[in-house]
DNA sequence: CATGAATGAGACTTCATTCAT
DNA sequence: GATGAATGAAGTCTCATTCAT
């Protein structure tokens, strides 16, 4: 009896295979920890043996550091876009951002990445400081550039423009947060767009130079 | 069959010790997590044995659990207290308020606490849950209070409630969690007092109904 | 407030202790085994301190060997009493011996020490020898040395005396390790004396040389 | 982070393994008891490392509980093999049922098991409860019904079927004892072919209906 | 004498990592 | 490449034993 050809969709996608690793590797890294993860359930989520992942990744650690690193930068680049080619007034813009937070916590695995780096600070300092230097102060950075622009145009007014980053997305960090950690064991949700929305209004309230 | 004692091993304390192992390990978790954490470095850190450890605690688990709710509770008292008796106008409340977050932040054990409830929230559940509601929910929920009130005697615009007292709190505790996670490992400083205060002028700018 | 005087029935009864903790100790012994048995729990039973055994005993292997050796021995002496001063036949011998073993087995000690010393005796092979050569060979001797006499007497058929001894008091051994092991966990009870009875006579059916 | 490795450490032989350490399990535990003995040791004896048993066994426990039911059953095969289809006198069988019982009881390891279960009855109800059910009773009825069927036949006399049941298989199960607990530690070793058959005689005597 | 807090060696168990297949 | 049986260091937890009180 002749071996039935598999079908296409059984082909090998060696290429594919880290990235469904550490996709696998993040979900098991999110919920357990970085010392609370095994390496068999990363395996078994992934669909592969033990030994693969040492085809891919030389250690836990690496592995670790590997989802850290390539799981978050998407997003910020989709915030650096928007802002980038942004010439309009600031008091357009937030409500734009902060409703991109908004959907960044709602959807994607940056919010995981965030908790896990957190987390796992002292454990991984490296890991650390390479993403708040890569994405956490980049982000702060972003906003308070965009500050520093709108102060110079005189549309909002005088003050720390990193301390006004904090006050515009903090809360949409707060919100991301609780997300996170509390809703799944019976937290009360947020309406994450709503919060958007109106933090928008009380922030900007509170930063214009003028009443619009 | 232990060897020959070489000095006195031991003063009763046995009041003092339990106390004095919460704080060793609050220490140890928080730096390596719960996994990470090796009950030999807590005993070593408190200054007692293994063994000691399990004469007040009896697993690694319900020492975790004991450190989560022994150590953060008093916090919570003095915000209360502070906002109990207060009979003033919502805007001179609000610095008050929020230079009392940044104290805690600064100084208590409330932010390394909650980094390791949001941390292991998958792996203690029922501890993220009580956390959640009696610590967060009720910070969130005395916040939210206030501004009912202060919506109440028209100082403040309407709008959500819970939504507003994130705008609120929500960057002191971003600013919380970057002091925790990212100061240590190089990230930039930031002044809690300084931040408190342009957040407190800005955040009440886009509240107040009238202009002061 | 003076103090109130003790009363009399707290006297420390000193010399009472080391019984009650053998006591307490072979109960233990008995259920946990050795190894098992934990001498937090012999203290306990014992209503004394922890501390307070390694007053009387100083290992735990000590404290095992005299409950092997002291409470299982005046057993054996109501035995050799019963047949030292015996000068009737055989016939009417065998059914108060079989009976003596049943009131045994059924009440003190022994078969719970017997089963200690048997489990063990890998481990503690001095006290099984002691055991062996002071209790068991001793109980078969005695037969044996009956069955010699009433041999010689021409009571009983000629064959290997041992081997008569074992015939005779070996389903009562079966039963008492019957009753230890088995009933406890829901094994059918065996009627000690109704067993005892019956095997007299078919074991001296096989034995007597004339048919009585 | 294992060290330099020598040589091979292992041929694949899952197979294999279980019964191997089966076999190691019991002689380990059969010398030492369950509490007593140490799976560094089961695993060296079985020449596997101490992590391999958790391949096999997830407990010490399991372990214990695997070793005593797949070790002793099939010795009770060969007893009921040989009893199901008999159709001679019962004064023939009898003999031949002792002396399998001799040849049991010196080789196999169905002694070791029984040791074993006994000991640890207390610690291990359900285990006990199973042996019993399973070897203990199901001995003791299958010689019962022999009995039972030789009653009807006329060829022995009315009597307990229980009792004479234990009057013929109570003193190999006790030489069965004595070989195991107390020959290794110097006591007088039993011919049990010898007592296997002048016990054959004498509890016969006893039991038949007419002199042969 | 008596207590019981404290010790620490050692047990069971886990799991990152390796490597014959 | 891919597998998964095997390893063994390391962790949690236990408990016989000690000794200040």
């Amino acid at each position: 009896m002749p071996k039935t050809p598999k079908s296409p969709r059984w082909r090998r996608r060696k290429a594919a295979r880290p990235g469904e690793i550490l996709v696998a590797a993040l979900e098991v890294f999110a919920e357990k920890g970085f010392s609370g993860a095994r390496l068999d359930d990363v395996a078994a989520r992934a669909g592969v043996s033990k030994g693969a992942l040492y085809l891919y990744f030389e250690t836990k650690e690496q592995l670790f550091e590997a989802v850290v690193r390539e799981l978050a930068t998407p997003d910020l680049a989709a915030a650096r876009a928007m802002t980038a080619g942004y010439h309009g007034r600031f008091a357009e813009l937030v409500p734009l951002i902060l409703a991109l937070l908004a959907r960044i916590a709602a959807s994607g695995p940056l919010p995981a990445v965030a908790k896990m780096v957190i987390a796992e600070s002292r454990n991984f300092p490296d890991l650390a400081r390479d993403w708040c230097e890569q994405v956490a102060s980049q982000a702060l950075d972003l906003t308070a550039e965009l500050i520093v622009g709108a102060q110079a145009r005189g549309e909002i007014k005088p003050g720390d423009p990193q301390a006004y980053a904090l006050s515009l997305i903090g809360p949409m960090l707060a919100a991301m947060v609780w997300r996170e950690a509390f809703v799944p064991v019976g937290g009360q949700p947020i309406d994450l767009q709503r919060l958007a929305a109106q933090h928008a209004r009380t922030v900007l309230g509170g930063m214009l130079a003028v009443r619009p």
